[in-house]
Formats: C-alpha cells, structure tokens, sequence
DNA sequence: CTGACTGTTTGCGCTGGCGCAAATTGGAGG
DNA sequence: CCTCCAATTTGCGCCAGCGCAAACAGTCAG
C-alpha cells in the first residue's frame, strides 16, 4: 500500500515547490514509485541514468568510489530531496552510488520526462539550479574545511551538519536519525575509523556526546560548536 | 576598444549555447561589459550579488576563505565560462572572492536580467543546470582525491587537470597558460607551498616537469599520469 | 645599477593521525 | 541461551608532510 503524494508534498520538495498545478498533476501521472528496504540499492555508480527519484520517506546515502575501493560518502538524502541529479543534468552515467539506510519510499521519473518538464516550466529548471548551486557550495565548504582544518575539526562540523539536517531531539540531546557507523562518519569527513572512534570516546568522557553502535547523540552541541569553531 | 561579442561567441559559452536568436538579441543590447588588469578583483566574498559575468577573454581565479585567513582556490575561470553563479541560484552574497589572474575582458548581467531569461529560455535554465552539475561533479571529485590520496598525487591531478582546460603546447612540453605560483597550486591541492615546491623540484630532476616563476610546463604528461593514478 | 620585494628552494625537527593488530562488545538469528 | 558476525575500542610504532627558518633568485621601480 503505497503513499500517494498530494500537492502539499511537492510544494516541500526542493525541486517542485512553486510548480503550476497542471505540471503537478502531469507529474503525479507520470511518476512511478519505489521502496527500498535498508542496504538497498537505489543505483550503482556508472549504471545508466535512467531516472530521477524524490524521496517521499526514509533516508539514502549517496557515495562514490575510487578505482582502488575507497569510498567516500558525498551526502545523505532526507524526504523532499532529489536523489540521481545525473538525470537533470543531461549525464549518462550515474556519477556516484545510491543506497537506503533506511527503509525508504521514493518517487521518480524518466530522464526523458524531467527534461520535458524543465523545458515547459521553467520554475523547475530554476528550482534545479537553486538545488545544484547549493550542493555545490556545500561541496567548497568540504573541500575547505579537508584543505585547512584538522581531523577533530572536521569530525565536529560534520556532526554538527548532520544534526542540522536530520537531528531527532531526544531527552540525552539531539540524535542522529539513522544508524552512523564510525566508518561512514569517517567516510565523509576523510579519516579512518579509528580516528573517528577515538575522536568520540574522548568526547563520550567529557559528556559532549553519547553514542552506541551506528548511533551518535549529540548531548553539548554548544561545547561542539566551540570545538568546531575554536580559533588558533 | 571592445570587442563586441557576436552569436558565434554566444554559442560557444556554457551558459548560452543553444539560445534562440531573439534571446541573444536581448542579452546583447543588456549586457554590460568590465576590463580587468591581472590581480583587479571582479567582487569579493560575502559581496551583494549583483551581476553575472561570462569570460571573453583572460582569466580569473575563484577561491574562497576561513575565518582564519586560510584560503583555497575553487577553480580557474577561462573564456567562455561563467562567474558569478550566485547571480543564478538566487544567492544573496558571493560564496567566493573572484580575481584576475591575467587581463581580462568580461560581459555581464544583472540578477534580474538573468532570472528573467531563464523564465522566458528554459534552454538557458537547463545549460545552468547542466554547468552546475559538472562544477559539482569536479568537486566531488576533489573531496575524494582529499580524502583518499596522497599530496604527490593531489599535485599530478591538480596539474593535469589545469594543462586540459589551459594547457599551450609549446617545444618543451604543455604549459599551463597563466601565472600559478607554489602557493597557488598548494592552495588548490590542499598543502604548503613548500610541500609543491620540494613536489616539483624532484620532477624538474626527472624531467617530467619544468618550472620557474609561477609558471610550470609538464615535459612527460604521460609520466605525471603514471604518477597520479599509479596502484598500490 | 641598486634596492626592495616577492616568489622559490631547501634543511631540520616534530607530530597528527594512519596502519596494523588484537581484544571487546552488542545484536541478530537460530 | 548460544553462536556468529559486524562494529567498536585501544595500544603501539611509524612516517608523510607540516611549520619554522634561512638562504637565494628573479623582477621591477626609480
């Protein structure tokens, strides 16, 4: 039994808010539907492009990979979000890999499809370019903080990025809403996972967070920030 | 004396391949137009963004800086590409600090002109789409080459990529076309000057590159890609 | 030609964090 | 409850590359 998303879910969507109703309607026509159960694959990098996905619910994790197997985790994706951009951008291969870390429930259209729609609204060709210029600009800030900060630097920027976009208030403070290994925290701030555990063990003693296997609670963001944005 | 751009030139810009002819006719009549004398600054980080340029001629440098003075550079800006993207995603300030690295030559708009382009030429609003796609593609790459390998090979990748979008042939080999100094190509890599330096020393021995004042012209590009995606 | 300045080279010592290895823990499935 | 496995923790040694410092070399203004 599927979710069908009405109006009110596109409007929340990065790529379709502000779209036309008669875009929407065309769109909720031509849409087909896809649930992936945790550790499923949405896309492999290099697979053809064939579609556009929305998530409606659940989380992904877009990654990409090195000829000699190192992964890097480029983000994680959270409902309203757009996962398979290669798709908007006219690219034939998918340029990284796209899996659900949770159970996910995900909307999505042909390459052909989403073209068509740029051309006839531009609303949404706009709303892409808002969508890509801010991946972007997150990507610079990666590239900086990897360019000039330290590991423990980095490690709290991160955090605190992840807390920012899908933090869960909890009594112990905020949590990350999906399981987090050390490894795929080290995958994205470009260290080891031992760095990373030894990193929070640290912060554990001085009650800055409180984590178990994949979970991260950030207990003192504050204290964090103050990590993240000592000077020197 | 400027030199007015005609269609052909048009056609070969990113963003405005593919336009249709009364589009251009627009564009033309509202263009403004900026000389650069190498190291002018075209608008610095955090600066309203007013105006989008496309580069006739010359080159800049788009870098970015912490809070603490530490800078890096984005990427090189060359003939036909664009500045500015800001004006394009609706952004209120300039994420970066944009220079000229040689005299150059520019045409811009304003933010409005542009958005009212891209409402009324979708074709405009999907080549932005698709620019932007490559930019952040290139980054994503970056953060990857950051996290996983060493500063030499950084280095070789970083030169090969500037010899491909401004390599000269010359008789020693391919030079790259402007002024990049140590600390320039550390600032793109993500080291020290001196790291770059004692870098490109030990391949001046081996004949596989020639350098001196802010300039560096790869001998045996063959050899520095052995280097740069050698296994292990 | 001279001085000043900016860019470059090179030596030296130190250390952040990686790599390896081994022990430990916590779940999930039977 | 037991077993197995993946995730995590922690110790230890090492080294790539940073930071500092000093010498050196083009280049340009006057």
């Amino acid at each position: 039994m599927d979710y069908y998303p009405d109006f009110d879910f596109f409007a929340r969507t990065e790529l379709l808010q502000g779209a036309p109703p008669d875009a929407l309607r065309f769109l909720q026509a031509s849409a087909g539907r896809r649930r992936l159960a945790a550790g499923d694959i949405l896309f492999q990098q290099g697979d053809r492009t064939t579609s556009l996905f929305v998530v409606i619910a659940g989380r992904l994790r877009a990654s990409q990979m090195a000829q000699d197997g190192q992964q890097i985790i480029i983000r994680y994706i959270g409902p309203g979000e757009l996962a398979g951009y290669a798709a908007l951008v006219g690219s034939d291969g998918h340029p990284g890999t796209v899996t659900a870390v949770d159970d996910s429930h995900l909307i999505g259209w042909t390459s052909a499809i989403i073209r068509q729609i740029m051309e006839r609204y531009p609303v949404v060709a706009i709303n892409a370019v808002a969508l890509l210029g801010r991946r972007y600009h997150e990507m610079q800030i990666r590239v900086r903080e990897l360019s000039t900060e330290r590991v423990e630097r980095r490690i709290g920027h991160t955090l605190l990025r992840l807390a920012h976009q899908s933090g869960r208030r909890t009594a112990r403070g905020i949590e990350i809403a999906f399981p987090l290994s050390r490894r795929d925290l080290a995958e994205m701030v470009g260290t080891t996972l031992h760095t990373v555990s030894r990193t929070l063990s640290a912060w554990e003693e001085r009650g800055i967070v409180s984590c178990g296997r994949c979970r991260v609670v950030l207990c003192k963001p504050h204290a964090l920030v103050a990590i993240a944005d000592e000077e020197e």
